[in-house]
DNA sequence: CCATTGTTTCAAACATTATTGAAACGTTGG
DNA sequence: CCAACGTTTCAATAATGTTTGAAACAATGG
């Protein structure tokens, strides 16, 4: 008869492996679910380099849409869909005032585009 | 005639603007195209749970590529796939041994990890 | 040399995201 | 109330990303 063997592993992991608890000790290891959905949307939200771009302006300096749209030089609908993934991801968020709606960077995503920068 | 106008800004920010240089000062102040790139493909690399899960499995320990499939239960082709990603965002890189190839994250993926942990 | 094992590559199907222009919404000033 | 302005929403299209299974590759052991 031949043995039940889990996985094959090359010898040298096997010791290291085996001491962590083989797989159930990593996955056990890991972050939650709801951690690892977190930041996957951050990474998400910075995913695109327009993104990138508005977050660093906008953590420079708060700004109305039609400023980040004279940055850029898109479109309106386009600004508004990227400035949407990005507080989707709760890197940003805007008040009003009057006509304007002026975005700028939550705490989360000052410390985030420090940490990149 | 009426004045060249560059763009209209509401007053709670166009005094702090002008003195920044208004766009054209900002925009002088973001980082550089190729910055850019490299944090969008390093957030491209985080962007998806899987990724984000073997990148934190690797950093307990290195592994090889039947390991993370026995781990996470997907197909060779879709692990190699993602892997390929993490390889091109620079988290991870992976050394030949016999038959094996073992994955392990580079400085780079040592440290994201620990930031995003 | 052959068969086996661990891994990657490829092309096709599929799924998610991004872009566009037009239409709608809310606020302001006349 | 009406017109203008800043902004968002929507539906259609285009572009990217992901999954799958089959085939190819490279290293190992017989």
């Amino acid at each position: 008869m031949h043995a039940m063997k889990e996985t094959d592993i090359p010898d040298s992991i096997r010791c290291e492996f085996e001491e962590r608890g083989g797989i159930t000790g990593i996955v056990e290891s890991l972050p939650d679910d709801q951690v690892i959905e977190d930041i996957v949307s951050v990474a998400r939200a910075l995913s695109d380099p327009v993104r990138v771009r508005v977050i660093f302006a906008l953590s420079v300096q708060p700004m109305c849409v039609c400023l980040l749209v004279a940055m850029t030089g898109y479109a309106y609908s386009k600004m508004s869909y990227h400035l949407s993934v990005l507080k989707e991801g709760g890197l940003v968020c805007a008040r009003q005032e009057g006509n304007y709606l002026i975005y700028y960077p939550t705490d989360l995503g000052r410390k985030v585009a420090l940490w990149i920068g």
